[in-house]
DNA sequence: CACCTAATCTAAGAGTCTTTAGAACATGAG
DNA sequence: CTCATGTTCTAAAGACTCTTAGATTAGGTG
């Protein structure tokens, strides 16, 4: 009956504050903020109350609460409060995190794909192998808002927001391969854009991550607005 | 208004699944549980309400949580119920968030800092360190109880519980550099056996992350009682 | 079979977290 | 100075979580 493990040796309040940054991430609403945080650099709360569709009050009351625990930092600039992460190594947790979570909860991974539309996975490229694919003359497209795109997006890539995307197909080259992106893993427009695509008659794949996945591996710097 | 970060291409559900795991980590008990099963294999509830002095109901409990969840994974042998973790991702992970909540909390930090006693940190080893500077003649020591030395240990490592140190003290060769050890990274034992060692004239160092880290790198099977 | 043990299920009280309304604050503009 | 705007603070209702007591199940033993 003593028990294995050694509990004599080790005590509370380190695994209360151990807690805190997991408590921090237990709710939808912070999660989808600092996802939201990871690929758009800076936000005020505004934005990313109607971005994540959180009423105002409780958008500012999540991110106290994030900024709390260390994971966002918080600027002021006149009037308005600017949040981003707190640094790359919340990003880089972060992508760990969602990528543990798809492997241990089967649950999630059919979420993803129910809402992704169970369809195709459109042959993901990842992020690390977009340079080769570029060199070879891969048309890059991404098809989040404009807005989005201002915000800051991969190098060379093309502005083509999926709703737009029917009726500037002609702009397109026609017979040239196609790369797709938008936000990150859990968007639906680049699939949706892949199928549009695919119908009429490009060869056409997705980056697997999106954006989000791009900034991590590459850094933010390089995405500002060129 | 029309808000940057691409909402309208992404739901909720999907956050809501991939909030799971951090609920079930958001939970100072359940860390801990995890924390035992990672470095000890396997242990029945008994025994995991036992080291973590949480009531036998509520860690039944917090089990079914953390299984509902996918973290651990659990096994029945006759009228007891063995707990493991759910795999290597899971025990990796595990460390992956305990270095990040450390590297964003200022206040886990400070009670760490506190708990281990301020005092010198004695110069901690790596566990990737650890195989050469064994080569050099180095004498490990596991300070924890004997019971968590049958469950396992770094092979070549001498059982020498804490408790029992300063009556055994001349068991040890004199002049030979030591490496203490006892359970993870908060665990406060080996510490303390640094200090009575010192104290005795002997060169003394202990193991960074403790048990959890070698296992984390070396996997448990070179452990397996020898 | 009756009985024991290890663990789980159920249900309820206490406590914590989430959300929102209203008041307050801080900044900049007129 | 007053006003408008963006954000935060305070407080309170409602929804979840934690914990534990008592009943129950699953497996083993005499």
């Amino acid at each position: 009956m003593t028990g294995a493990g050694g509990n004599e040796f080790v005590e509370q309040p380190i695994y209360q504050q151990l807690s805190r940054i997991a408590k921090a991430m237990s709710n939808p609403g912070r999660l989808r903020l600092l996802d939201l945080l990871d690929t758009t650099a800076e936000l005020t709360v505004e934005e990313l109350s109607a971005a994540s569709g959180i009423a105002l009050k409780n958008t500012s009351a999540q991110l106290q609460d994030l900024r709390a625990n260390g994971l966002v930092v918080a600027r002021r600039d006149g009037v308005r409060m600017f949040y981003r992460l707190a640094g790359p190594a919340v990003s880089e947790f972060l992508g760990r995190y969602q990528r543990f979570a798809a492997d241990s909860l089967a649950d999630l991974r059919a979420e993803i794909q129910s809402y992704l539309g169970g369809a195709g996975q459109w042959d993901p490229v990842g992020p690390d192998e977009l340079a080769r694919l570029r060199e070879q003359g891969v048309l890059l497209v991404d098809v989040r808002s404009a807005d989005d795109y201002a915000h800051g997006h991969i190098p060379g890539a093309v502005s083509l927001p999926l709703s737009e995307l029917t009726d500037r197909l002609t702009e397109l080259p026609a017979d040239t391969e196609v790369v797709a992106y938008c936000q990150g893993p859990y968007c639906v427009a680049s699939p949706r854009a892949a199928q549009t695509l695919a119908d009429n008659g490009f060869r056409v794949r997705t980056l697997d991550g999106g954006y989000a996945a791009w900034v991590r591996l590459h850094g933010r710097t390089a995405a500002a607005c060129e």
